[in-house]
DNA sequence: GCCAACGTTGGC
DNA sequence: GCCAACGTTGGC
């Protein structure tokens, strides 16, 4: 299996990067997701050593950095839990609906380049992210704009 | 704070 | 199986 790319949303006041590479060991699951096509990415696509941009949505929205996926798909144990926002009763232990990854820090840009920047890139013209009423949490990127965003953004 | 776009739910 | 209503996301 190749290595793939991926771009992985979160709003900084719920987790950040900085959360992620405060974590002891730099490493967290990516539980919440509850869309299915997020679902089906992380479950059935996402593989050891696969890239992942780090992005921040909300009021300043910009890819901050990178990771890597650490760990396969596995049961998101949150949704079984009543007291969690993302609690889903549909899903239990036998039958689990909802998946996650582990990711694991890798690096923070020097520059988190603003999504405004990423729209004006011609190489980066045709990202999921730029689509209009994009509402995707979890997507896959090329490699060309992988790349491209990570020379963009200059390792710290 | 607004609102467009989208996914999900539920009545029929 | 259709589709209106609703809740949520997320940029602006």
């Amino acid at each position: 299996m190749p290595t793939r790319y991926w771009l992985m949303k979160s709003e900084p006041g719920e987790y950040s990067l900085d959360d992620l590479k405060n974590e002891p060991d730099q490493t967290e699951h990516w539980d919440g997701v509850r869309n299915y096509q997020a679902r089906n990415f992380m479950r059935d696509d996402m593989q050891v050593g696969d890239g992942v941009l780090f992005y921040h949505s909300g009021k300043k929205p910009e890819v901050v950095g990178t990771a890597r996926v650490v760990r396969t798909g596995y049961p998101d144990h949150t949704a079984q839990d009543p007291k969690n926002n993302h609690f889903d009763p549909k899903s239990t232990p036998e039958n689990p609906i909802w998946f996650m990854v582990d990711i694991k820090f890798e690096s923070e840009f020097k520059a988190p380049i603003p999504l405004k920047t990423l729209r004006d890139v011609a190489a980066l013209k045709d990202m999921i992210l730029l689509r209009r009423g994009n509402r995707l949490s979890v997507m896959p990127v090329t490699k060309k704009e992988f790349d491209t965003i990570v020379k963009l953004g200059g390792k710290k």
